[in-house]
DNA sequence: ACAGTGATGTCGCGTCGTGACATCAGCTGG
DNA sequence: CCAGCTGATGTCACGACGCGACATCACTGT
């Protein structure tokens, strides 16, 4: 098999968000970004199934990665907490600064396709992260709704860090919202310490 | 101001349901829908975002039914448990029977586009229930985590009873999946009784 | 030199969704 | 009864979307 330079997909990803951050999403049509990484609008929808899905290149990666390290987690006796624990272990730098990430999620909040398609992902997430629960051995309902509510928790915790009013870490961000749904649970007393 | 027929609406919804009944969601066209109607294409877009929408038509007044039924809710001391009270208190009966519910939802769950315009109407809901929560005096982020815990809990109940192995009351079902949440939070004690 | 393989280009097509304007029915005041 | 208003629908044109089918070109190993 030969090395491909595989040039395209890259310089499609480039120019894409280029013209996003310039123009908007919306005003931007797959031909602008096809002439700018100097291809084809054919070649431009074989590598990305729509022009939402540059945004969400990473997305499919991220879960895997998820779903390896909540597998290989020490301890998931407390499906929760191992849940909020995978999130909060993952380099989230990885993606970018905290300014570009920020700019990221206005784009996608002002776009109600873009939402969609984040609101996809994050329930791929989840899904991904249940199946792992059931996996190591966790009820299968219990499975479910600690990664959701574990998604959900992160959810939190990512907007508030997102803001950055404070330089709170994201971690302890988590920890800090992970507490207060102590409180939701009825029968439940709070953590102490 | 004269009495419109307003005869068009209810017929494109019923022909679109017919033709995604006959031979499925993707391999029908707005143009068969308008055709089948008696309307024209543009007809068809005027009273739909898009082909998704026609399948979600009663979604946005669902949600505000619910946000009303949570203001007027006797008790919310306990955010969880009123959330799920009011999505346990909604005749879902009213969406049509268990069989045409199970139907629409098989067809939901083999499309993607309409997997994801279901968790953006799910999300809506999640939104406007947290926000009644927070008119009601509650905290900000246990109103936002309690209405997508309850939501999350609901969607689970909700799938057991389509499902529809056993002959369960949806009611019934929401307080068993409640309770073996009680187990997912540090420091919970499960509920007497 | 040759055939094989994978990325890209080319062409054509049906669908999607919308703006702009025309039309037609019914109602409303004179 | 006419004139004018209003709201629903039709008509037309357009750009964008997304994909199937096939051609082409670069590079590979033998």
């Amino acid at each position: 098999m030969p090395r491909w330079e595989h040039g395209s997909e890259e310089r499609l990803k480039q120019a894409a968000l280029e013209l996003f951050q310039e123009q908007g999403f919306e005003d931007t049509s797959a031909v602008q970004i096809a002439e700018r990484a100097r291809v084809t609008t054919r070649t431009f929808f074989r590598y990305f199934r729509d022009k939402e899905e540059v945004l969400f290149a990473d997305a499919d990666a991220l879960k895997e990665t998820l779903v390896h390290d909540l597998l290989q987690a020490a301890d998931v006796s407390e499906p929760l907490r191992a849940v909020t624990r995978t999130l909060a272990g993952f380099d989230w730098g990885r993606l970018g600064s905290r300014e570009s990430q920020h700019r990221r999620n206005a784009m996608i909040a002002a776009n109600p396709r873009l939402l969609e398609r984040e609101l996809v992902k994050q329930h791929q997430v989840a899904d991904g992260l249940g199946d792992a629960l059931r996996r190591r051995g966790i009820d299968p309902d219990v499975a479910e709704l600690a990664a959701g509510a574990g998604v959900q928790v992160f959810r939190t915790a990512y907007q508030r860090w997102l803001a950055g009013d404070d330089d709170t870490d994201l971690t302890t961000m988590i920890e800090t919202v992970l507490s207060s749904l102590a409180v939701l649970v009825p029968g439940a007393r709070s953590r102490p310490g």
